[in-house]
RNA sequence: GGCCCCGUCGUCUAGCGGCCUAGGACUCUGGCUUCUCAAGCCAGCUACGCGGGUUCGAAUCCCGUCGGGGCUACCA
């Protein structure tokens, strides 16, 4: 391996939003980059005008700067191999593409996809390996003459000479393919737009990319982008290395889905889960630092990161392992961060405003939820008791106050409370042990789940005593009475 | 069908010829703790796909087989 300063490449087709499978390459990429001291490059391959839209393109960039993956070239920062989407680019292709006819490294092939589809059909049945048949190869200019007179438009098709490719990937080791079995490939449609086959290896090379970290589905493109770099008049030392990723897949077999992980990044960040927790999860997949480390921050993966850790076999994806990290990731925040972070879902949920006030409650109550919830949206739930306008319990809960026991111990309750002058968790736990607990005789379960129940209106809450403090006396008392009027 | 890639607990993985009666994590089960829910702590369940070799010795090397996946587009 050179010395050549490292270039690695990010360059998905925002065909739709990124997935949790794209996301995992960018991290790759990325993290290979900062361990190299290189540059991380991102590029956009919209040349599928069909199926890329302007929407996908945007939020790709999104997602990479929410999780943090900052790149050193490509959209918005720019730089010296600019532009970084391939739609802005086709004056290029175009001149390659000619270049490659020119040499006779390519030709034009006027087969219609009907005939092409025929060809493969008999191919099919006569178990031969389907594939362009060099129809076109070697027209003279008659015939060419003549397919124009029919109006037809040709592609531009690259001649695959005879013989094998063979090439190192980086994680599989020596890999080749018969030329048998990589047909003529087309590099520009007949409406004259390039193909990724073509947009995907002249970039590499005049971006001087150094190492591409891709999906596995492209391995077996990889004969055809270096039959580009070999009609580039590429020298093989400038050859990028190929290291190809295994798959991320969902928790029954196959490719992941909707209902197993392959969503949007916009759904796990609605549902709370941390950048943080995202990428030391999908680093986690198909890699390992080597030991039985787990929780990876995102610069102990820039140091720790190496392709030679990275694994050939594919990976599910585990929703609740995923979970579980998030868990750790946010037990893990200072209540600062903690506070930044939880309080967007608090405002979104209407639970709280916004207002000064609201915040500094809010801060105060933050720690005795923090370990107590697995993602962020869970906050509202168990906070917005302390918000409330209009107070009532949770209907499931009432039949667990109304009854003379529950009533019973609130009437106590109550009238210790009002008693009680210093008004702090610790007097209140105090003043409640003493009465309920030793005095009635009752067991804290049973005597503190009716207070739970009055106060905060649910079953489940943050530690009661704490909740009551920050409730306020007056708020306590009131919905006290009002659980006694049950 | 053809070509290519892959194969350790349910899942992610450690392991790169002896340290393996296979370790860790998540999940699950049971217990402890306990004002609910969590968190924490302890314990338990479960794996080298199969068959041949090579070797004193194989999860580790080789071959075959089975299984999974990818590609086979004027998608990427």
């Amino acid at each position: 391996m050179s010395a050549k300063k490292v270039k690695v490449r990010f360059a998905p087709s925002p065909t739709g939003d990124l997935h949790v499978g794209n996301i995992r390459t960018a991290l790759f990429d990325w993290a290979y980059a900062r361990h190299t001291g290189g540059t991380f490059l991102f590029r956009i391959e919209d040349t599928d005008t069909t199926r890329v839209t302007d929407e996908y393109i945007q939020a790709a960039i999104d997602t990479l700067k929410w999780l943090g993956l900052q790149w050193d070239e490509g959209p918005e920062v720019g730089g010296p191999n600019g532009p970084y989407l391939q739609s802005q680019r086709l004056d290029i292709y175009a001149e390659w593409a000619q270049k490659f006819l020119d040499q006779k490294d390519a030709y034009h092939c006027y087969c219609s996809p009907e005939e092409l589809e025929a060809v493969r059909e008999e191919q099919r049945k006569a178990n031969v390996a389907p594939g362009y048949n060099g129809h076109c190869r070697e027209l003279t200019a008659d015939q060419i003459a003549a397919f124009k007179a029919q109006g037809r438009e040709g592609v531009v098709r690259m001649r695959m000479p005879d013989g094998t490719t063979t090439f190192v990937d980086e994680i599989r080791g020596e890999v080749t393919f018969d030329h048998k079995f990589v047909p003529d490939f087309v590099l520009v449609r007949a409406d004259g737009s390039p193909l990724y086959t073509l947009a995907v290896a002249v970039d590499d090379i005049l971006m001087g990319v150094t190492h591409v970290l891709r999906g596995e589905d492209l391995l077996s493109s990889t004969p055809r982008q270096i039959r580009v770099y070999q009609a580039m008049g590429v020298p093989l030392a400038d050859y990028p290395a190929f290291a190809h990723l295994p798959f991320v897949m969902g928790q029954d077999n196959a490719k992941l889905s909707k209902r197993n992980g392959e969503v949007s990044i916009a759904w796990y960040r609605e549902q709370g889960y941390l950048p943080e927790a995202i990428c030391n999860y999908l680093a986690l997949l198909g890699w390992s630092p080597g030991d039985d480390r787990e929780n990876i921050s995102m610069k102990e993966l820039t140091e720790l990161f190496t392709v030679e850790k990275v694994h050939s076999s594919p990976a599910r994806f585990d929703m609740k392992k995923l979970e579980a990290i998030n868990g750790d990731k946010i037990r893990a925040l200072s209540v600062e961060d903690f506070a930044h972070w939880t309080i967007p879902f608090l405002k979104k949920s209407g639970v709280i405003q916004g207002t000064d006030a609201e915040i500094a409650l809010v801060k105060q109550a933050l720690p005795l939820i923090q370990e107590r919830i697995v993602k962020l949206d869970e906050a509202p739930q168990l906070l917005k008791f302390l918000f409330v306008k209009e107070f009532a319990i949770d209907s499931d809960a009432v039949s667990k106050v109304n009854d003379e026991s529950a009533q019973s111990i609130l009437k106590r309750a109550q009238s210790e409370l009002e008693q009680l002058s210093t008004w702090n968790h610790e007097s209140i736990e105090a003043a409640l042990r003493t009465s309920l607990i030793e005095e009635m005789g009752l067991k804290p379960r049973i005597a503190f789940t009716a207070l739970r129940i009055a106060t905060t209106g649910s079953t489940i809450s943050p530690p009661l005593f704490e909740s009551m403090e920050l409730l306020g006396k007056q708020a306590c008392l009131s919905r006290i009475s009002l659980a006694l009027s049950l």
